[in-house]
DNA sequence: AACGGAACCTGAAAGC
DNA sequence: TGCTTTCAGGTTCCGT
């Protein structure tokens, strides 16, 4: 369930397995992570024999930049690639899934031409795999996305003159990718604490000043977060089982806030949950 | 145009 | 134990 964070270690894990590999054989397991009416025959077709250029980033969105043609990765909320150990015949249809997995790409690496094994796995299917063939374009989605925060840092002007025209709650609004790519209801949530701002203030009534606390604690979420997860290869989602969770109010509804001591509420914005301090986020 | 709410899916945890 | 409800770090669409 990433956000950026988890996206941007996602890419760095890419990068490392596949980057400069050629793609040798590519299984679709659950056509329903395609866009409606693509076929997986389609879809294998154009990635097979190709090889891999870079691994890209923006917001919560990658793009696999390939020889000829691209593939745009979201992992929605439970997606994630990971890396499967690789039998040493090509793929075939009956090798076993590993489990919730969607996509299942084989890449040769290097003079040696070692096989290795990448999984898309989504067991919500809330991701998206889509694949433009030949010289196609960005989707919009990818070009509507506002400054990516790690790639672009925050304009505090900027994005100080984008909220003055908004007129939804903060926290809302910072959800949106158009306003800030990547930030997600984690980061919302932890950004506005360490900037003392209530999420239900309206964007438009956030001062100068507030705005750059909220830009820092972007930015400090982000980075802490980052820090955390490059510790291990694996990565590691809050609910997940012995998962200990690494955030300061993400999740600690009811227990007391780490400033002020007084419990932490919770109510739904935006249709999201979120966490603050009744007390001391004003 | 702008908003809230529902929809898309499934698994895990909490509640009873 | 087992059934039911709730919730989940995202996005998009639909009706008011």
């Amino acid at each position: 369930m990433p956000e950026l964070p988890e996206v941007e270690h996602a890419r760095r894990s890419l990068e490392r397995w596949v980057k400069g590999s050629r793609i040798d054989a590519v299984r679709v397991a659950d056509a329903r992570i395609l866009d409606e009416g693509v076929r997986p025959t389609t879809v294998i077709r154009a990635l097979e024999g190709r090889k891999v250029v870079a691994i890209e980033r923006r917001g919560k969105w990658l793009r696999i930049v390939l020889d000829r043609g691209r593939v745009f990765s979201h992992l929605g909320m439970t997606g994630k690639w990971v890396r499967a150990r690789a039998a040493n015949a090509k793929v075939s249809g009956d090798d076993a899934l590993v489990r919730f997995e969607k996509v299942r790409i084989d890449v040769l690496v290097g003079k040696s031409a070692s096989r290795r094994s990448i999984r898309y796995l989504d067991p919500r299917l809330f991701g998206r795999f889509v694949v433009v063939p030949g010289d196609g374009a960005d989707l919009a989605v990818w070009t509507s996305l506002g400054p990516d925060p790690l790639l672009d840092g925050i304009d505090v002007d900027a994005l100080l003159a984008k909220l003055a025209r908004r007129r939804l709650p903060i926290k809302p609004t910072l959800l949106d990718q158009t306003v800030l790519a990547g930030v997600g209801n984690i980061q919302a949530t932890e950004a506005l604490f360490f900037a003392r701002v209530d999420p239900r203030r309206p964007a438009s009534s956030l001062s100068r000043k507030e705005v750059a606390a909220v830009s820092r604690g972007i930015m400090k979420t982000i980075h802490e977060t980052i820090a955390m997860q490059s510790v291990g290869e694996e990565i590691s989602y809050v609910e997940e089982p012995n998962a200990v969770n690494p955030f300061t109010i993400y999740g600690r509804e009811g227990t007391p806030c780490p400033r002020c001591k007084k419990p932490l509420g919770k109510m739904i914005l935006g249709g999201r949950g979120t966490v603050f301090c009744v007390s001391c986020q004003h």
